[in-house]
DNA sequence: GCCAACGTTGGC
DNA sequence: GCCAACGTTGGC
């Protein structure tokens, strides 16, 4: 017999500009390549911590007022090669990256849920309860990051209404 | 291995 | 468009 304990499941906020790509995209898409990121940290967090079925909040930076949390979706395919290092004609080539040993990872996500109303920045900053989420705090550019169950909950119940 | 210069992010 | 924060780069 195994005695192996399953693994809960991780939360986590993931930004974009909706410029860029946007959670209507998603919804359209059903499913794409969270690619493009490109910073250590998140590489590793995506390498080491996030696995099939975790949770994400679709986050849209630098949106003005509407700056905040826009839906949800869930990771559908664990950390690979982000094959977009590798084309000069991407946003983000890395001529440095060693096609042998990827530097920079993506993984796949999947749209569950576009809120009616953003839970704006603004909203979160203002109420204490989110005082200790990393996304109101100042300084903070990585574009992803992991998140409390309570967090993810609160927000999602409060989109609802 | 220090650290100044530089580039990027992202709120405002 | 400004600027603070902060990661990265490269000269030494």
């Amino acid at each position: 017999m195994s005695t192996k304990k399953t693994r809960s499941t991780h939360y986590w906020l993931l930004k974009s500009e909706p410029e860029c790509y946007s959670i209507d995209d998603l919804k359209r898409d059903k499913v794409e390549m969270w690619d493009g990121t490109r910073n250590y940290q998140v590489r590793n967090m995506m390498r080491d911590q996030m696995k099939k079925g975790d949770l994400c909040l679709f986050y849209h930076s630098n949106a003005g007022t509407k700056t905040g949390v826009v839906g949800t979706m869930k990771i559908v395919k664990e950390a690979y090669p982000d094959p977009t290092q590798f084309d000069p004609n991407s946003e983000h080539p890395d001529p440095k990256s060693d096609p042998e040993n990827p530097r920079w990872l993506c993984v796949d996500v999947q749209f569950t849920h576009k809120f009616a109303q953003p839970v704006t920045l603004q909203e979160l900053k203002q109420d204490p309860f989110f005082k200790d989420m990393t996304v109101v705090q100042k300084g903070n550019r990585l574009s992803v990051m992991p998140i409390k169950k309570k967090h993810y909950e609160k927000i999602v119940a409060r989109a609802k209404g």
